[in-house]
DNA sequence: CATCACGCTGTTTTT
DNA sequence: CAGCGTGATG
């Protein structure tokens, strides 16, 4: 057993009265790199040092990934217990309950779990039952129609209203979608399958509804602590409150500058409600940051300052030095990617290991140059978010193979599995499915599907396949190498890249031996996916470049980090992107990227207007790149500005040309009534003139230098003039 | 009935 | 670029 830990030694006042306030509901708002997650670490360790049972704390995360690391974290540091907190995400919590209780809302426990590629192919087959007039035009597609119900889903709004302000665009299809939402539904239940939304829908109503299971949870759980509790939606911070609604040990950590969610229905403004849910709770900031030099703050905290909404908290550090970030105009993008590519490898020739480095972009497809460029210089890396690898069509053709043995009627996947054997099409592939679940004959009777035999010998080795894999007992190991063995052909048939393709299906096999039971492989493959190829672990690709959307960097941090930004302002009429509240979005976004950055800041953007290749630009119109507004306004002695053309040996550098945004340090915190017309200075936003109040805990104050703002009084300090 | 060539269109981020 | 629907061809 590790020494016993001197908190007191290791952390900083406010950490240590978070990590000490063992009872009771505590809020900390937490800024970037203000020792979150070290936060955490030590609080679980001093609820498992005074005795509390591993299993009975709760850890919720965003991803399983960041819950494991902690645990792993607060294992080595600690006490080797840790490892035994129940750690992980609201969907897997939901899904381990729901497996035991599904009964009590009318589902079977085996239900079956949707991932997003599942709702889009289920939601696309129901789209013809709309019997919409042959030429529909501008009906969206898939991917729209399974985020437009799943948003809805998670903001509980009926489509009418929620279309009309967020998809003008469609608001002439609302009829048939809100058809086809039903349809969905049905289809679900029908099938026994719940999908991301439903999980989280359903486990609230299940806590909702049955006073002994939510009894039952608060004894399993006693301590509870929630890490990223801007990005929780209605419905998680309501099943937050029924798990805690017991012993009120609850611990909700976020901060609201990082809500990047809000696609998904998370509202950061739970933070706020959260000592109304659990009144007294204990409110704590943490504002040191230890993670960036002095002038990479200075600009975030720039870059926040004309927020139209915040509440809180201003970060400082007391490390010395550091460079002013930088903005570049590299004009075009494939000068951007040779920009960041040269950039670094300069940085590397000064002795700065690869791995210090990362570039970020908001979307996935806004890396594509910077790749090619980096492939033909040889220059190895690794890609976060984005595109996602399971659902690459080899992984998905192989598990489907393994997903109709866990549930026979699983239409999508035979869709998969039948449409790779030739001859098979449309109409024959819907009688099988047909015939399979009028049937429920056994999977290997194949010989028999309509249309097998005669001229279908493509059948065949899907026959032999299924009689193998019928055997009782055979593991979720040998399945997945029997249904390699099948599959090979068609893969090397289908892809020219075959050879990089099975080498992730053997990872997926290995992971595959780790399991005892073909569902809870398919289960965990669903809710905690790798991030990438390499979180498959077999085989680590040694030491890369990261590359990662912002959205996937959240909590990571490297030394030197590159952000390519692509500022897309032509859109659909009635786009988000018109609207100021998604603008605001981007700003946090903006904001989570660059402090990620400990040492070295630089972002680029291709200046030049409209670029012609699709990876910047949409049809015809063009989009148009550039910076964001908010990056534009930042003075020169806070953000340098710069212009590298492609032969940048010869860097242009021109004269900074633009309007003037301030932030300006800090006043002590003062106390004192306040009113409507009173004068007053805030610690970051320097001095303004209160315009009015909102209720009672919120006002509006317009601020000389960053004008106008909405401050909850009791997360900000004003100082009365 | 399956397949292929062609033209059209276009937000993104993740559990 | 890529996913989708359409209409001609086998």
């Amino acid at each position: 057993m590790p020494d016993k830990i001197d908190y007191a030694s290791v952390l900083n006042p406010a950490q240590l009265e978070a990590v000490t306030t063992l009872e009771g509901p505590v809020l900390v708002i937490a800024g970037a790199g203000s020792g979150k997650t070290r936060t955490l670490i030590y609080r679980v360790a001093r609820l498992v040092e005074t005795g509390v049972d591993p299993e009975s704390i709760l850890l919720l995360t965003f991803t399983r990934k960041a819950s494991q690391e902690m645990l792993e974290r607060a294992a080595g540091l600690a006490d080797p217990r840790c490892r035994f907190v129940s750690g992980g995400t609201f969907h897997s919590l939901a899904h381990r309950v729901l497996r035991g209780h599904a009964e009590r809302i009318g589902y079977d426990n085996a239900f079956i779990i949707l991932d997003r590629s599942d709702m889009e192919e289920i939601i696309h087959s129901l789209v013809p039952e709309l019997r919409m007039p042959k030429g529909t035009p501008r009906f969206p597609k898939r991917s729209t129609l399974a985020n437009i119900l799943s948003k809805a889903a998670n903001l509980q709004v009926p489509l009418e209203p929620f279309m009309a302000s967020e998809y003008a665009q469609f608001i002439e299809f609302v009829g048939p979608i809100e058809t086809l939402d039903a349809l969905y539904a049905r289809y679900k239940k029908l099938n026994q399958m719940m999908d991301y939304d439903d999980l989280i829908i359903n486990f609230r109503r299940l806590l909702e509804e049955n006073e002994d299971i939510r009894h039952d949870l608060g004894l399993r759980y006693l301590y509870i602590m929630v890490d990223e509790y801007q990005d929780t939606n209605a419905i998680q911070a309501d099943i937050v409150k029924w798990l805690g609604q017991g012993h009120r040990n609850v611990m909700a950590v976020g901060d609201d500058c990082q809500a990047i969610y809000s696609f998904r229905g998370a509202d950061y403004r739970n933070m706020f409600e959260f000592p109304e849910r659990f009144p007294n709770a204990r409110v704590l900031k943490l504002e040191e940051n230890y993670r960036s030099t002095q002038p990479i703050l200075t600009f975030t905290n720039a870059l926040m300052a004309p927020a139209l909404e915040q509440y809180t908290k201003c970060l400082y550090t007391k490390r010395e030095g550091g460079e002013p970030p930088k903005v570049v105009d590299t004009r075009t993008e494939p000068e951007q990617a040779l920009y960041v590519a040269r950039r670094i490898k300069d940085e590397m020739g000064r002795g700065r290991p690869i791995t210090d480095f990362a570039v970020l972009f908001r979307a996935g497809y806004h890396s594509f140059e910077l790749e090619a460029e980096l492939t033909r210089q040889g220059m190895p890396y690794v890609k976060y978010g984005g595109f996602k690898f399971l659902e690459s069509a080899h992984i998905k053709d192989f598990l489907a193979h393994l997903r109709v043995l866990a549930s026979r009627d699983d239409a999508v996947s035979w869709v998969r599995i039948l449409r790779l054997i030739k001859n098979v099409g449309r109409a024959r592939t819907h009688a099988v499915i047909q015939w399979l679940k009028e049937s429920r004959a056994p999977l290997q009777q194949v010989d028999q599907w309509p249309g097998a035999g005669k001229r279908l010998s493509g059948f065949k080795p899907l026959a032999e396949l299924f009689s193998s894999l019928s055997a009782k007992g055979v593991t979720p190991k040998a399945a997945a190498d029997q249904v390699m063995a099948y599959y090979v052909p068609f893969l090397e048939a289908r892809f020219d890249d075959h050879p990089r393709r099975r080498k992730e299906l053997d990872q997926l096999i290995t992971m595959a031996g780790r399991y005892k039971k073909l569902r809870g492989f398919l289960d965990d493959l669903t809710l905690e996916p790798p991030a990438s190829s390499k979180d498959l672990g077999a085989g680590d690709a040694g030491e890369t470049l990261t590359l990662s959307t912002v959205h996937s960097a959240k909590g990571l941090e490297w030394p030197v980090v590159f952000i390519i930004w692509v500022m897309e302002g032509r859109f659909p009429p009635g786009h988000a992107f018109n609207d100021p509240m998604s603008l605001e979005e981007e700003r946090r976004l903006m904001y989570v990227a660059a402090t990620r950055a400990k040492d070295r800041l630089i972002m680029c953007y291709p200046g030049q207007e409209f670029v012609p290749s699709w990876s910047s630009c949409g049809s015809g119109a063009g989009h148009r790149n550039g910076l964001s507004s908010f990056i534009r306004g930042i003075p020169p002695d806070v953000l340098s500005h710069e212009a590298a053309g492609a032969r940048f040996g010869e860097t242009i550098t021109e004269p900074w040309q633009g309007g003037h945004a301030g932030v300006r340090g800090g006043a002590e915190p003062g106390a004192g009534d306040l009113a409507s017309g009173d004068r007053v200075r805030h610690p970051a936003f320097g001095p303004g003139v209160i315009s009015r109040f909102i209720g009672d805990d919120k006002v509006e104050v317009f601020f000389r230098n960053a004008g106008r703002k909405l401050l909850h009084l009791e997360y900000t300090t004003l100082e009365k003039m």
